[in-house]
DNA sequence: CAATAATGCGAGCTATCCTCAGTTTTGGGT
DNA sequence: ACCCAAAACTGAGGATAGCTCGCATTATTG
C-alpha cells in the first residue's frame, strides 16, 4: 500500500499534510533523498513523526506524492500548449516549437525538483507508472494535432508517443549535460528540426537502394 | 569516494570480489535493490561482511560496478554494429536498422538486470555520469557514419547524440510498456522509420563516395 | 624462515525507519 | 452549553540495516 494510509478529513489535518509535503520538498531538494530523514521532515513541518506516518506509509510515498504534483503541474502546462493549438491551428513547425519550449521550461522552472525526481530518487513501480501515464496523455493530445495536420504517418498515435519520449529524453540531456561547444538554444533548435523532419509529410516509403 | 577503497592484488581477493558481485547481481535481481541487505550479499558470496566493505565503500558502489559491467557489455555489442558498418558501408536505413535491433537486444537479453539498473535503482551521480559517457561514445561512432553518408544535417555530432538518446528512450518504452494493440516489432519498425526520416538528407541525395 | 603486507573475519556501534499505546482536539447531536 | 466518539497528534523506543574496527589468518618478500 503506497497510497495514503489515512485520508485527512478535517482542515487541521489537511494543513498537516501540506506542511509535511512542503518540508519534504525543501529537504529533499537541499540534501538529497537518501540524506534526508523522516524525522527531519517531521521536525521541519512542525509535526511529530507519528503524524507523518499517519498519512504516508513510508518515506518513498512522500516522493511519489511530490512527483504526482510535479507531473500534474507539467501536464497542465502542456495542456495549455494544446488548447492554444486547438484555437490557433498552427502548422507543424510552430506546434513542435511550442511543445519543445514548454518541455524545456518544465525542466528549467524547478531544476532542483526535476533533478530530484528524475535523476536521484529511487523509482518505485508506482512512480514509473505515473510517469508513463503522463507521457501517454501528452502523446494522445499530440496525436490529435498530427491527425488534424494530416502528418505523423499511418499511425500518428504511435509516432506521437515516440516523439514525446524522444523530446523528453533529448531536452533532458540537452539541459543537464549539453554537448561541449553548443548552446542550449542550439540544441533545442536541433531537436525541433529533427522532429519536424521525422513527422512532416511526405511520408512515402523510400526504399531507395537497400533492403530492410 | 565511490570507487573501490582497496584494490585486490592477489588472486584470492580477486575471486572474493567476483563472488561478491555475482551474489549482488543475483540478489538485486531477485529481490530488488532496497530489499537486499549487504549482509545477505556477503553471506551468499561466502565471505564476511567485513570483506565486502574492504572492496566496496557502500551498498551503492555494488550497483555502480554492476552497471559499469553492463554498460561495457552493451558498448561492446554496439561497437560490433559499427565495425561491421565500417566494413560493409551500409546505407542509412540498414545502419539504423542494425542499431535499433542491437539496442532492443540489449534490453531483452537481460531484462531483469536492465530493469534493475534503469527503473529501480537510485541513480547516483556516478551512475548517471557513466550512462552519459556510454551515450556519447555510441553517438560519436554514429556521427562518423552519418558523416560518411553525408547525412545528419550540418551538425551530425549533435544529431547523432539526440538519435542515440531518442532511440534508447523509445526502444525502452516500446519493450517495457508497448502501446496497446501494437506488436513490439511494429514499434521498432516505426522508430526506425522516424529516424530514417529525421536524419536522411532530403535536398541533396548524393550517394556518398569517400569524403571523410 | 622471519618479517611484512594483504586479506579475511564478525560482533557490535550507530542511525534510521517506522510502530503503538496513550493524549489532545474537533465537531455534530442533544 | 455540554458530551463524547471519531479524528488527529504525540514521541519514546523497537526492529533492523549499513558500516566500522581491532584482531586473526594467509600470502609474499628478502
Amino acid at each position: 500500500m503506497l497510497t495514503p494510509r489515512k485520508r485527512p478529513r478535517q482542515q487541521r489535518s489537511r494543513e498537516t499534510v501540506a506542511a509535511i509535503l512542503e518540508a519534504a520538498a525543501q529537504l529533499f531538494q537541499r540534501q538529497g533523498h537518501a540524506a534526508t530523514t523522516t524525522n527531519q521532515i517531521a521536525e521541519r513541518a512542525g509535526v511529530s513523526i507519528g503524524s507523518l506516518y499517519q498519512y504516508f506509509p513510508n518515506k518513498d510515498a512522500l516522493l511519489v506524492e511530490l512527483a504526482d504534483h510535479h507531473l500534474n503541474a507539467a501536464a497542465e502546462q502542456i495542456a495549455l500548449v494544446f488548447t492554444r493549438a486547438a484555437e490557433q491551428r498552427p502548422a507543424l513547425d510552430r506546434l513542435l516549437a511550442d511543445l519543445v519550449r514548454c518541455v524545456a521550461a518544465l525542466h528549467t522552472d524547478r531544476p532542483d525538483l526535476h533533478r530530484l525526481l528524475f535523476e536521484e530518487a529511487p523509482r518505485t513501480p508506482e512512480l514509473v507508472a505515473r510517469f508513463r501515464q503522463a507521457e501517454r496523455l501528452i502523446a494522445s493530445a499530440l496525436a490529435g494535432e498530427l491527425r488534424r495536420l494530416g502528418v505523423g504517418g499511418p499511425a500518428p498515435e504511435m509516432n506521437a508517443l515516440f516523439a514525446v519520449q524522444g523530446i523528453e529524453a533529448q531536452v533532458h540531456g540537452a539541459l543537464l549535460d549539453p554537448p561541449a561547444g553548443t548552446s542550449v538554444a542550439d540544441c533545442l533548435r536541433a531537436v525541433l528540426l529533427l522532429w519536424e523532419r521525422a513527422l512532416a509529410e511526405p511520408y512515402e516509403h523510400r526504399r531507395a537502394s537497400s533492403a530492410p
